[in-house]
RNA sequence: GGUCGAUUAGCUCAGUGGUAGAGCACUGCAUUGACAUUGCAGGGGUCACUAGUUCGAACCUAGUAUCGACCACCA
């Protein structure tokens, strides 16, 4: 006999310690059967287990669980993510804490990265243990890290040979620059957030003092503005990037700035004497209703100003360090200026690195960081007058279309104060125009500061060109989304995909195969001894220093982690993969990149048939999980429990902000002031399981698992009982020669249940077979069909008796099959602790798809059981019998059937109902309770225990519904249009509907009348 | 600005054209008999709004309102 109750913590870890030993997560490698791939999305190293990866995962595991016992060839690929700046920063900031002075730089580069390399060994992939306790059954003998040897294999020559095809290049652009990792990021890494920043409006004086008509007109054509100006305004968000500014920029149809075209202006910043003049030209770029429609270009610090910079051969001067500082090196300021000068008259020829070396940040600004910078420019050119001036707005006008106070400062951060405000009539004061606005503001995902637009050298991968078969193959069906909707989301971004920065200033990652020699000759290779080839004897090679977007090693993981480019039978049988089971916020950065790779070099061949998105996890409020609202769940504490205290301490200290604790505290106690009790693997996998819906957010909630915890306990019970009445496990049922209704019954319905549960998961609805098994486990098999079977089980001895033996422990037996994807340990315990079995359960054949057990007879009879029963228990809580009465009651206007199911259903609908008699009878009797099933009325016969009055009310009401319905019914039945167009099925349905509630009306109203008659 | 999505019971959500559902919560009754992590019975919904298509609309179409996500953005 099982023990009185499952305990989670004495057989999870105990199960899949044995599942691992035996071997039961090997793929089969059996070439008859069917190959079965998912390639897990590899965690990062630094990760640990969070709600989010605990569905992703759940989801893998209920899909190869179900495919291995439906006897496929299954690998489910595990493995681990460098995670190239995470975990750099892991390994820096513990570094910076173990209190050394040690760092990064005066390590070196060696020592550093074996640093990183003794810290994974020690701390890295805890959450590979942690998908262990979820139950995951991955394949892993075959675990890989993107940084295995062999892994460095597949990306140098998924490298060299995208180089050769020219689908590599290097090239000297504008990236984004993250200036506290002091590395390039791809766009894709970059977070644009609205943030609190300002529009400074500031006059670019005409050179030599030159002036022209400026004329505003409206939309009519009638002069608004009209007045000689010798500047050109200029409206910036970034001050500081005026100082490289090569050129202005106007519309070509832009009248207003006609006249100037062609012409000088100063850049009003930076030493008197040595002012630079930069052009005005004309570009399509600028929006003549924006602003002054006027614009600044700074080609090496907006992505827009570059494009305008290529296409107008503007120089692009750079202003700042890697460390996002204004530059401190190269000649005086004086100097460069007047070079730069020479250029922008045109009387000196310009090369890239010729504006490269060219400092042009005017000597006191060297060396600020590039927001004291800011400020310093917005103060100097204010103070020199050249900000636009505008009216002080009175209090009462203060439209927000109108300029704001003036205010100079860092985004984000409030005003300073005005700064040299100069009044020009002694009625207006005049101050210098800076509107407060919301400006979009690009910050690094894992750094978090603001990202620097900068010129660099770095290496990119023409996506463009990857890209189009990778739309082609999801265009075509030969990878699909689900939900498809999202495909619209892939085609968005993969149609207008830009160049893939793939080099990284970072220590941590693949080193780019590439060796240069002294000459700045490159050679892209292997290994170092064919380029030393290719660069002949004698010459002095360094590698490239960079390394390789940790991106670009997980696109190749469908092929790199079956051993490519070997021809290993992995690759052979798992290539392509399934299905790729993940959120939608990495469709981008993963999915795509697989495509674009997989497709490149597995010979057109697509990496996986279909791409689930599955929902983000929130919290029960639909709040995004995060450590400061202090409603994170980890999955672990909902498998093991954690006591309230615990758990307030853990998300206390676990925190990056201190003085934020005692809010995450007070929150945690409000919200869960009992912590979690242990629920186990089983009830939190079979609660997201549950709640993996085609939506796009699950809002977890602990109730729910508490819930489905509950349903692990009932069918623990379940089976408990059914060894109380030594029901015989381990026996062999043949469906087809089952004598009693009840047991061919339950045969039918359990196939129904396996079938819908194995539609419902190919079809990727994973609630919907949750519900299906959880339905009739409980409301089906566990109410009923145990109740049903009391009597015979604890009746005499004989064939009955045998045979509810056998069908019982069956049945439950393929209920542990079909819920073990969903709860394996749970189903495997019951397994193994019934019988001695040769096999574990996870290796048993999924049951179900036999058309062959349908049982429409059966199903017919026992629910004419099932819905005497309901009725009479309906009924006597109506009109309130107490529980434990037994009331006698009579059939009136039984059929031939009825009359033959009473017979052999009597015992247990007397006991079901309790009831103390049951018996026929040609007449209602007068008073008595009556309902109706099928042909039949049911007469309680309880006149004594029941008020007269409250019974012809019960029964009033229940006649106002059906005729409410029969209304209804009548009414569409009666329409020509509804008979004559509606499918034949549905007017049939309908009016055996209508014929029966007629029925039922006309025995209930008789009923009602007699009573009211008394 | 572009794209996608949501709006159904007190709460969280299923439901793709034919009788509105689940879990939790709620109400009443039941406790030696597999299970109180329980059982039985029950209450509770103008399916956001408007118009259309249809014999028939929670579901399809168009629009409106509110909320949300992603992408791109004007210096």
């Amino acid at each position: 006999m099982i023990d009185q109750r499952f305990d989670p913590s004495a057989h999870e870890q105990r199960i899949y310690k044995r599942w691992e030993e035996a071997g039961c997560f090997r793929p089969s490698m059996d070439t008859a059967a069917e190959a079965y791939a998912i390639m897990i999305p590899p965690p990062n190293v630094t990760g640990s287990l969070h709600m989010g990866h605990a569905l992703n995962n759940t989801i893998q595991d209920i899909l190869c669980r179900f495919e291995r016992m439906r006897g496929k060839n299954v690998r489910w690929q595990p493995g681990m993510d460098h995670a190239g700046i995470a975990t750099q920063m892991v390994v820096e900031r513990q570094l910076a804490a173990s209190g050394g002075n040690q760092d990064r730089r005066s390590m070196g580069r060696d020592a550093f990265v074996d640093k990183v390399w003794e810290w994974k060994e020690e701390s890295g992939g805890t959450i590979l243990n942690q998908l262990k306790r979820l139950g995951a059954s991955c394949d892993w003998e075959n675990t890989k890290f993107t940084l295995d040897p062999e892994m460095n294999v597949a990306v140098n020559k998924v490298f060299v040979d995208l180089y050769n095809e020219g689908l590599i290049y290097r090239a000297k652009r504008l990236v984004n620059w993250d200036p506290h990792f002091q590395t390039a990021i791809s766009n894709l890494e970059v977070e644009n957030k609205e943030v609190d920043g300002h529009m400074w409006h500031f006059k670019y004086p005409l050179a030599g003092g030159e002036t022209y008509t400026y004329v505003e007109r409206d939309a009519d054509g009638n002069v608004t503005l009209e007045e000689e100006r010798d500047y050109i305004s200029i409206a910036t968000t970034r001050p500081e990037t005026m100082l490289g500014d090569g050129a202005v920029a106007v519309h070509p149809s832009d009248e207003r700035y006609a006249p100037i075209v062609g012409k000088l202006c100063e850049i009003p910043v930076g030493p008197k004497e040595h002012r630079r003049l930069i052009p005005i030209i004309t570009d399509e770029y600028p929006d003549p209703n924006f602003g002054s429609g006027a614009v600044k270009i700074t080609g090496a610090h907006d992505f827009n100003d570059y494009q305008v910079a290529k296409r107008g051969n503007i120089p692009m001067y750079a202003l700042m360090d890697e460390k996002g500082f204004m530059r401190a090196d190269g000649e005086d300021y004086a100097a460069v200026a007047e070079v730069a000068q020479r250029i922008a008259e045109g009387k000196e020829d310009f090369d890239e690195a010729k504006i490269a070396a060219m400092n042009l940040v005017p000597d006191p600004y060297r060396g600020l960081d590039r927001f004291e910078a800011r400020k310093a420019v917005v103060v100097d050119i204010t103070a020199e007058g050249n900000a636009v001036m505008v009216p002080k707005p009175q209090k009462e006008a203060a439209s927000p279309a109108k300029p704001a106070p003036a205010q100079a400062g860092e985004p984000g951060s409030p005003a300073d104060g005005d700064s040299g405000s100069s009044p020009e009539t002694a009625d207006i004061e005049m101050i210098p125009y800076v509107e407060n606005k919301k400006i979009m503001q690009p910050f690094g995902d894992r750094s978090g500061v603001v990202i620097e637009p900068m010129l660099t050298d770095q290496w990119f991968v023409d996506a463009q060109t990857l890209a189009k078969p990778a739309i082609a193959a999801v265009r075509e069906g030969r990878t699909k989304f689900v939900p498809e909707n999202w495909d619209r989301t892939y085609y968005n971004w993969m149609e207008n995909i830009e160049p893939w920065c793939i080099s990284r200033q970072l220590w941590w990652g693949h080193r780019i195969p590439v060796w240069y020699d002294d000459a700045g000759n490159h050679y892209c290779a292997l290994t170092e001894a064919e380029a030393q080839a290719m660069a002949g004897e004698g010459s002095e090679l360094s590698q490239d220093e960079d390394v390789l977007d940790t991106w670009f090693s997980s696109g190749l993981w469908p092929f790199s982690t079956q051993g490519w480019p070997e021809e290993t039978d992995g690759l052979k049988a798992f290539y392509p993969g399934a299905t790729l089971v993940t959120a939608f916020d990495i469709i981008f950065f993963w999915v795509a990149r697989m495509m674009m790779l997989g497709i490149k070099f597995m010979d057109g061949e697509v990496p996986f048939k279909d791409v689930y998105i599955h929902a983000i996890v929130r919290d029960e409020d639909g709040k995004k999980m995060s450590k400061s609202e202090g409603n994170v769940i980890d999955p672990v504490d909902l498998i093991d429990g954690i006591e309230a205290d615990a758990l307030v301490a853990k998300r206390t200290t676990g925190l990056r902000q201190p003085e934020k604790a005692p809010q995450v505290e007070k929150a945690t106690r409000k919200r869960y002031p009992n912590g979690f009790e242990a629920y186990g693997a089983d009830a939190l996998r079979f609660t997201l399981a549950a709640m993996a819906t085609k939506g796009r957010d699950i809002n977890l909630s602990v109730d729910r698992v508490a819930g489905y915890r509950n349903f692990g306990s009932k069918l623990w019970s379940a089976t408990r009982f059914a060894q109380m009445y030594e029901a015989k496990f381990e026996s062999r049922v043949n469906p087809s020669t089952l004598r009693l209704a009840l047991n061919r019954w339950i045969v039918s319905e359990l196939y129904k249940c396996c079938d819908a549960v194995s539609v419902a998961i190919e079809d990727y609805r994973f609630n919907d077979a949750a519900d299906a098994a959880y339905q009739f486990v409980w409301s089906v098999f566990c109410d009923w069909y145990l109740e049903l079977s009391k009597p015979i089980l604890q009746g005499v001895d004989g064939e009955d008796k045998a045979e509810v033996r056998h069908v019982l422990s069956w049945t439950l037996e393929r209920i542990f099959e079909v819920l073990h994807p969903f709860m394996p340990f749970i189903t495997e315990t019951l397994w193994e602790q019934t019988a001695a079995r040769e096999t574990f359960l996870m290796q048993q054949s999924w049951p179900g798809l036999s058309d062959g057990f349908a049982d429409p007879d059966a199903t017919a009879e026992m629910d004419w059981v099932l819905s005497v029963i309901s009725q009479i228990r309906s009924v006597r809580s109506d009109v309130n019998v107490p529980a434990g009465a037994k009331v006698p009651v009579r059939f009136i206007g039984a059929n031939e059937i009825t009359t033959q199911r009473i017979e052999t259903h009597r015992d247990v609908i007397m006991r079901l109902a309790r009831l103390e008699t049951l018996a026929h009878a040609d007449q209602a009797p007068a008073g008595g309770v009556k309902t109706i099933v099928g042909e039949a009325t049911l007469v309680l016969e309880i006149a004594d225990l029941i008020d007269a009055g409250e019974e012809v009310a019960r029964l009033d009401k229940q006649l106002g519904k059906i005729g409410g319905e029969i209304t209804g019914l009548e009414k569409r039945l009666g329409n020509e249009a509804f008979v004559a167009k509606a499918p034949a099925d549905i007017v049939t349905e309908q009016r055996q509907r209508l014929a029966d509630l007629k029925g039922t009306h006309d025995k209930l109203s008789l009923a009602r009348d007699q009573l009211a008659a008394l």
